[in-house]
DNA sequence: TTTGTTGCAAAACGTTTGCAGCCTC
DNA sequence: GAGGCTGCAAACGTTTTGCAACAAA
């Protein structure tokens, strides 16, 4: 059986990304990537720092030092929503997602889209190499249409 | 000549925005969104607050409350891009256009394609009425790409 | 007259930084 | 052994808040 292109880890890619940049390969990082690649969803740099507390702790400085890290080996993906702490996910291994967010309550969902995906994936810049993007749609969750509904009622 | 439909002007909808919601017609807000409809591209609240010192003076904290109105009217639209401060623009009157971003230095770059304009627009959601979308594209650009290509070329 | 809005300054918040000691290389 | 990395706490910059005075309704 041929093994070409084994696909890589999360920690053997952290690894080569360390090496290659000639920064410290230490127990921290690899203990912060693992407990990243644990969880499932969205997380602030705050929530991992208190995850990290059970097992392997860290500082909340090493924390933020090492997302950029991983940020830069894109190994991780960083979300701005509005008013709330920055939000990261893993990048590896997820399934290539959008975000809907409600403007009423924040609330966010995930969804996919073949069409949309296949339209961003084709367009071509001319002096710019793009590698990955964030999609959100705006708009009013069911929950919320109802409260809306009763403010224009009431007017 | 008929008239139905009229196109409402920014001012128009925001006092009926205020009206609905049973808030009060301060010369701030007006002047604040007056500012705002003559800045071509974006700005932040610090900027905004600077350049209305010009003219009708408002305090920041102002700035901020009134920036929040126009959002909830939707009559400008937020971006939160990586270590800066919350951008906005006007929502009217600008074309649709995407935003792509250069992780190394930061640089966002407008674009437009009709293709992608269409396929997110053709997308319906079972419990969500969307109303608008942000498209934020990584990568990297030309003068960056020059530059990582040294580091990669040393390691 | 009522009460939402303003300006000001202080506080809050997430994130970054300076520095002494530590540990990878 | 040298220099990058860590933890800690203090600093930072943006945004929010509390409050007294003001003004729209």
């Amino acid at each position: 059986m041929k093994e070409e292109s084994a696909p890589l880890s999360p920690t053997e890619l952290f690894t080569d990304y360390l090496i290659r940049h000639k920064h410290r390969k230490t127990p921290e990082r690899y203990a912060i990537l693992e407990k990243i690649y644990s969880i499932d969803g969205h997380f602030n740099a705050e929530a991992l720092y208190e995850l990290m507390q059970n097992d392997y702790r860290v500082s909340l400085a090493t924390v933020y030092n090492t997302l950029d890290l991983l940020l830069d080996a894109a190994l991780i993906v960083k979300h701005q929503f509005d008013g709330q702490p920055a939000q990261y996910e893993k990048a590896l291994g997820a399934s290539m997602h959008n975000h809907s967010v409600c403007t009423v309550c924040g609330r966010i969902k995930e969804f996919t889209d073949k069409k949309i995906f296949q339209a961003i994936q084709a367009k071509e810049f001319a002096n710019f190499k793009s590698s990955h993007y964030s999609l959100y749609v705006y708009g009013v969750c069911k929950k919320c249409q109802k409260k809306k509904k009763q403010i224009n009622t009431n007017l």
